[in-house]
DNA sequence: GTCTACTTAGCGAGCGCTAACTAGAATTCG
DNA sequence: CGAATTCTAGTTAGCGCTCGCTAAGTAGAC
């Protein structure tokens, strides 16, 4: 139960670990070959044995971080079961928990304009379902009568927004825990929706 | 009144539209100054002639975007006056306009990493007060009692993060009018912080 | 004797930037 | 008032460097 809140720490080959590392110091255009080459402690051909190009070490990251993210997200809304505030609430904790723990790969999603149209689309393509499982649960929420908003779409889009917002300021030494900052992001997304709320 | 609802296309010399173009399209760092000076119509060294290098040129687009969300935010918090409401509902509603206005200037938030230090820290300052405003009028509100959270500042930080959000799907083209997206955002902030609705 | 995981050496292209020069407009001064 | 000077907004030519990437070779494991 609840296995979907534990993100374990990344085990990356070296490659790919040094230049996750390298891209969320310097960007991706400004990491070059060698730097990576020479921080994993190889000449740069031997990059070039594992990965067809350099776009593909961005790509292969990318890939991993989408596939941490939609995993925990479907575990978390297959537990939630039908109820639309449990599944939004997993949703976003599920989302948050990610940002907070995998700042790295999280701000990998601003290197998506250095792909190539046919990678872009399948990163889009990710993207965009986790973007539709929050307007579908909000559609549903307020056909059940327990969400209230006109726009599901807009919503949905502002709630994403809100949670990648997450990747940029949180610190594991600040004064907030993942599962802290998961709650009121969590408490926010309902309320944006206008979940009607029991009186205590 | 209200006239900093009102966002007129960008006036900018030939060199500094054309950069923007460019580094929106492909980035600061894919954008060589020899580019910009062949789209603008001029040799390389023309370019020296009227900005220090080439992150002098970011950095005039960064100023320029900067003094005018800065500008909007404080003129309709000045017109909203003391109501916690009315000034987060201002705020919001400025906000939402200008990342719907001018989303090639959002875009660029995203290539502050290329700024060295000292210009790093100058942009960063004018984001953090912007946090700081929202966050403020969040505490002032729950202060009166009209807005029930308990975490202002990552009410603050979710709100405006949500709002830069707005810049990476809005459409001129779109079904939405930059005033439609703007109320939605407004309505979604108000439901963030909890403020008490009136039964219609 | 083949496969894996590299190595050495280097190609061609593009990068940010600059020294030195110039046509034409604006300004200063005898 | 007209000649001399300065200023503006560029130009041509090119330096030194780094970029992504590759052809060809090799030590050790299977």
């Amino acid at each position: 139960m609840r296995e979907w809140t534990v993100y374990p720490a990344l085990e990356l080959p070296p490659i790919l670990a040094v230049s996750l590392d390298q891209i969320v110091q310097h960007g991706y255009d400004a990491t070059s070959v060698r730097k990576i080459a020479s921080e994993v402690g190889v000449t740069v051909p031997a990059l070039y044995y594992h990965f067809e190009n350099k776009q593909a070490i961005l790509m292969a990251l990318l890939d991993h971080a989408m596939q941490i993210v939609t995993s925990h997200v479907d575990a978390a809304l297959e537990e939630a079961g039908p109820d639309p505030v449990a599944r939004l609430s997993g949703a976003v904790e599920a989302i948050v928990l990610y940002m907070a723990h995998h700042r790295d790969l999280a701000f990998l999603d601003s290197e998506r304009r250095s792909l190539t149209p046919p990678h872009l689309e399948r990163y889009v393509r990710h993207r965009d379902r986790i973007e539709g499982l929050l307007r579908d649960t909000i559609t549903a929420g307020c056909r059940d009568g327990v969400f209230r908003t006109t726009n599901p779409t807009a919503c949905g889009r502002a709630i994403l927004a809100m949670c990648q917002g997450v990747a940029g300021w949180f610190q594991p030494s600040g004064p907030q825990t993942p599962e802290e900052a998961a709650a009121d992001y969590v408490r926010i997304a309902l309320a944006a929706v206008s979940v009607v709320e029991e009186s205590a």
